[in-house]
DNA sequence: CCGCAGCATGTTATCGTTAACAGGCCGTCG
DNA sequence: CGACGGCCTGTTAACGATAACATGCTGCGG
């Protein structure tokens, strides 16, 4: 494997006269450039990015840490990350923690290690020390997605609360006074915020969240056909369901489907994050997170402030969010007229 | 961020002391390593990856580059290469070319530059130039899934004309004697070979290949679909099809259901690579390939000559596939009963 | 008492590159 | 003519770690 030295050695020049010519920095002679680009094509040289990263202490590395890479919500977040990133010369570097902090402070331990410019995370925990962790070592960091208690941080996400606000005010709109809601963990800021609009929306309707069923569990399909099963056992008959996410989503509809409870002429529902062509998408009334936007601009921040001269004021970015109104929500109790199959119709296998 | 250097003047020893105690290298004293550990705990030391790499001229990193992440065949791949890499402390990089000559050199380019120990390689084509390149540099490689003219070099595979062969001889057994094929571009191996096992079951049940549907096309949904149509517009009435993989399945189904075709009583279908869990899996009878498998021994063999001293002869494994029957194929024009839907309900959105 | 093996530590050079500084040459301007 | 600024190149010293070798101590056998 040959290195910079051979090339200066076969052209004749210095090293420098190489670096400066792979680099285009600094002032080289037409006549220099040519000879060393015919040492480099004769040896087939190439450089040892080791090397370079070690000498000039940047990486041209990002980290996108997330809590699960199996939800298209995360991978088109990571989309716009890589997006961004590319053009501005960043490679990036995906982790997942599947919402575990033991594996969150793991991976940012390797990447510290790794010395990554930067950290672009969804804490998968308020308190899980991670920031404290890359801040001791002098990462930058941008937390993306999920509201933290310190805010002496970089931030971008969608607007939980609002955009639940909008779900609530839909189904009320349509006649709804029975809604019931899971979300998952109370820790995680979103369930937090999703509540928060739900219920501002119910108090401006003059009705009292308190006597509405509202369940926290996980963010997974386990947890949202469990937290369904528990729904149903219940005294009270929502009208209509407002799901925190797709994947509880997807697992309260099996549950309604095994209970034999139709979409939306039984009960409506309506979901906090959109899904990619393929999946059961053009049924679900969604509210539309700017995922893709999420993963730019926290990328865009995090290029930003390595690029600045001075530190920069930590800045948070909220992202207003869409109700996309389709068909699994309507007027309740519509028992008579029959619009649609009213079953998931899923048309095509994923691909 | 502190370096080893800051450690030993902290801990009174020399770097090289230090060194000894975080890599369990040599000999310390407890007393020596007591007081280094103490010292890295004060400081938050934490090592730099990249000077150990540049100086022990070692990454253990490998890459996985393969030509299309988002089928499961190759998932399941990188999963295995993931699970035998890891525990001996090989990080792994994942690589997607899809099926580009230009991205596959450009990866490679890359890996180099970033001294990968070694790669495992889905080549793109018979002549992309990568292995040439990759041995150049001294870099080892494994190709994995694809045979390739030059035998020069370690290769893990499943046995396509052996599973093709299984194929068609369970459509024969069946019943069979029209059968189209529908496989991937004829230049790359995996086609080639699944046809010639195909041929091989029809000469031995004396029908000749010659009279028979065979289309190359491309191992994507979109191509499955379109061969699919000009099967169905051709003369001949085929009463199975064997699709060369899951994705060109996908496809044919598509078609097939458009044109009102139902499996398995108007056409029987065999496919090429099982699904995991969550797909059509139930449904379809498969050649399985050991995926896991070879993965698993893709990264044990690599990993056994990056630790060998003296340079490894090139060996090949071939691994057999397996027919698993289910609910796709069965004997053909059988109008009469129908033991089941026939259709291809899908009964889970994926997850 | 000497030599040698086993332990413990330190010194020096190096991995391959770039930052920082130091010229040297040429032309132009005061 | 000397100073100065734009060009071009080279030298030296890092970046942060480990390989290789050197050294010094202890205890044991001959």
């Amino acid at each position: 494997m040959s290195t910079l030295n051979d090339v200066a050695k076969l052209a004749g020049v210095s090293t420098m006269t190489v670096s400066r010519v792979i680099n285009g920095s600094g002032y080289t002679s037409p006549e220099s450039r040519a000879r060393v680009n015919r040492a480099i094509a004769e040896l087939g040289y190439m450089p040892n990015v080791l090397a370079r990263q070690l000498r000039s202490r940047r990486t041209k590395t990002l980290a996108l840490v997330m809590t699960d890479i199996a939800n298209p919500f995360f991978t088109t977040i990571a989309r716009g990350v890589e997006d961004a990133a590319r053009p501005k010369g960043y490679a990036v570097m995906f982790c997942n923690t599947d919402e575990s902090v033991d594996e969150e402070l793991d991976y940012v331990r390797v990447l510290i290690q790794r010395r990554v410019d930067g950290v672009l995370l969804v804490p998968a925990s308020d308190s899980s020390g991670s920031l404290e962790l890359l801040k001791a070592h002098g990462l930058p960091a941008v937390v993306l997605d999920r509201r933290l208690r310190s805010g002496e941080v970089d931030a971008v996400r969608a607007d939980s609360e609002g955009g639940a606000y909008l779900a609530a005010r839909h189904l009320l709109d349509l006649g709804h006074r029975e809604i019931a809601v899971l979300v998952g963990p109370e820790s995680v800021s979103t369930s937090a915020d999703r509540v928060s609009g739900y219920r501002r929306a119910m108090l401006e309707a003059g009705i009292d969240p308190g006597t509405q069923q509202i369940l926290f569990g996980q963010y997974t399909e386990a947890s949202g056909y469990e937290m369904t099963g528990r729904l149903l056992a219940a005294q009270s008959r929502p009208t209509a369901i407002f799901a925190g996410n797709n994947f509880i989503a997807f697992g309260a509809i099996q549950g309604l489907r095994e209970a034999g409870k139709e979409i939306p002429d039984d009960i409506s529902i309506v979901v906090f994050d959109d899904l990619p062509q393929g999946w059961v998408m053009p049924f679900l009334t969604v509210i539309a997170q700017p995922a893709y936007e999420i993963g730019r601009l926290a990328a865009e921040m995090m290029i930003e402030r390595l690029g600045a001269d001075q530190p920069l004021e930590p800045r948070t970015i909220v992202l207003p969010c869409e109700l996309i109104t389709r068909r699994s929500s309507a007027p309740p109790r519509l028992r008579s007229a029959k619009p649609t199959p009213a079953t998931l119709n899923p048309t095509e296998s994923p691909a």
